[in-house]
DNA sequence: CTGGATCCAATTGGATACTG
DNA sequence: CAGTATCCAATTGGATCCAG
């Protein structure tokens, strides 16, 4: 369960907002891009132009929009070279390292049950 | 790196499409919903109507659609009684499992994280 | 109860143009 | 090069209705 679940506490309401808060931080953080992009940067730093290339398929505007999410929840620091033209660096943050940890995981999972799975689709009728 | 890189392999082609089925599998695994459904399920089994109220704000559609999806994958099973009125139970197959792991460590690292990034957001400005 | 189908509003995301 | 803004097409997702 993403929101632990509690009641009657004294401060209840201050739990409800860590549930709607973890709520939110999960949403933003589990989506397709979001993850791509965590695990592209890994342990490396990398430019907005070079993410890009690496992340095959993402848009511009998919890109800076999901930078600034990660950075806004501080788990990508930015830093840009104020040089001409400019070089904006971005690389995870120590929180960001332990979400890459998960994303790891799901990344050798999914490697792990190609097979399995793209059977099971041939069973269910495509 | 979700799929990784092959050339200049005698069966290129068949490498190259276990990649995209990779990023296929990815794509349909890493969203806030069918997460939220996998976490849910855990090691139970559960009904529609169950699943429906354990994922809190979840719409029929929604439901549907990514229990299909998991059922397509071979990563949930689905058991129909066949009584009236109808009811049918899901459940995580072992592959189900083993992704189940993974978003339990997401969860988890969610959690751990909430006050980090409570503060993070406020420092970015809001 | 489960679940498919449809309608429709809202959101998403790509392409493009423009700025520092 | 990095980033924002805009336009617009396509997709998403909720609400509702119907059926087994």
């Amino acid at each position: 369960m993403v929101t632990k679940q509690f009641s009657g506490s004294a401060d209840e309401a201050d739990l409800r907002r860590a549930d709607s808060l973890a709520r939110e931080i999960f949403s933003d953080v589990a989506n397709k891009w979001a993850l791509l992009i965590i695990e592209a940067l890994g342990d490396r730093t990398l430019r907005f132009s070079e993410l890009r290339s690496e992340v095959e398929g993402i848009s511009h505007k998919m890109l800076t929009q999901n930078l600034r999410m990660l950075e806004r929840n501080g788990l990508a620091a930015r830093t840009a070279h104020p040089t001409v033209p400019p070089r904006v660096e971005y690389t995870l943050t120590g929180p960001g390292r332990g979400l890459l940890a998960t994303v790891d995981a799901m990344c050798e999972w999914t490697h792990r049950h190609i097979a399995d799975i793209d059977e099971a689709r041939r069973r269910f009728g495509d």
